[in-house]
DNA sequence: GTCTATAGGTGGATAGAC
DNA sequence: GTCTATCCACCTATAGAC
């Protein structure tokens, strides 16, 4: 019974355990050795289903993406808010977070320059993506006034997809998952109309 | 000759090279083979200097961190107005993508769970201090009245510093030095005190 | 300090039996 | 599809001569 994306149950849970090692330690951080140790099956029955690395990894970004823009798609019919759709969007990296992970391709993208060429490719249609969508939101939620944000609205979903990305990958060196929501929060805060406001309410622990 | 820092002449010539890889490739991208290579010695006598990768990677941060904190007090001293410190602390970034790299230590952020403990720990000062500088220079900025931001200075910070490391990673793939350069300045124009801009001039490629 | 030589391990990948 | 067995390249690291 194979998937929407034509890989055998077999191939789905090598898939599960190859993402989340390349989601924690990162794609030159984990060898075949470790998805056969996890999944109890020698390192050679990987290569059936994964020839190489290269293919594997090709798969993985595939896939992410794939359940990334279902998931975008379901945002955009079940809320109708651009504001709402941007908290949406930033929970689905918080969920990442408390699963103890980073976002593949932001963790991908520091590993940029060793990956091969077909898989640089895809992690950047996988940004492109992002940020086309994302920047559709913004220009529809300053449309109808309720988004406010300096700039265009590629610039702010540059500055989104960045800080979000990075905020990831700097807050899990302090093993407290607050500090990446905090700053989410912030971020999403950052784009209502209401004026400016300096005061310093809700300090938060850094 | 041993600098500062108290490395020798070869020793340093070594950081520089490894500092190179580590920016580009990654800590687990990079071989004592590869230094050897450029440096046209063996791997053994790189062992001299550095006893094991580890030593190698904290000598890394330590001085990465020392030059940084040391340009850091420069823009203090030479630059009173706080955005112009930012300005300037932004420009460290820049030089760095400049020079086709990314920072140091946003790299090692996405190695994090694969990296000995001392330099896990280092890591994380770096981040912190840095954030302490820049939530620092925001609460002058918006004390004596020229910078302007929702939320704790502490907050803004975290934005600052996850978008700068997370935007140098993404935009890298673009191939594009102008793509982060174009983020850095909105981050800095989303800190001045005028008005809310809803017009989208200035587009950007993307 | 730098070299040769090598140990001891792990990496991705393949051949061929079942 | 999964196994055993194996290849070869590469890894970090060390011993000991010069």
């Amino acid at each position: 019974m194979p998937s929407k994306t034509g890989h055998s149950a077999a191939a789905q849970k090598i898939l599960d355990i190859a993402e989340q090692l390349v989601q924690t330690r990162g794609f030159n951080g984990f060898s075949y050795a470790d998805i056969a140790k996890k999944l109890d099956v020698t390192k050679a029955s990987l290569h059936y289903h994964f020839p190489s690395k290269e293919v594997l990894g090709r798969a993985l970004i595939e896939r992410y993406e794939e359940v990334f823009d279902r998931e975008l798609e379901a945002i955009r019919q079940q809320s109708s808010e651009a504001l709402e759709r941007l908290r949406r969007y930033m929970n689905l990296y918080d969920a990442v977070m408390r699963n103890d992970r980073v976002c593949l391709c932001g963790m991908l993208a520091a590993e940029y320059v060793t990956l091969p060429a077909p898989m640089q490719n895809e992690l950047r249609r996988f940004f492109k993506s992002n940020e086309r969508w994302l920047a559709a939101v913004l220009e529809e939620g300053r449309r109808t006034g309720n988004l406010s944000f300096k700039g265009s609205a590629q610039e702010r979903a540059g500055v989104l997809l960045g800080a979000l990305e990075g905020t990831m990958l700097v807050a899990r060196s302090y093993s407290d998952n607050r500090v990446f929501r905090s700053t989410a929060k912030r971020l999403l805060a950052d784009l209502t109309k209401n004026s400016t406001v300096n005061s310093s309410s809700s300090e938060r622990r850094r």
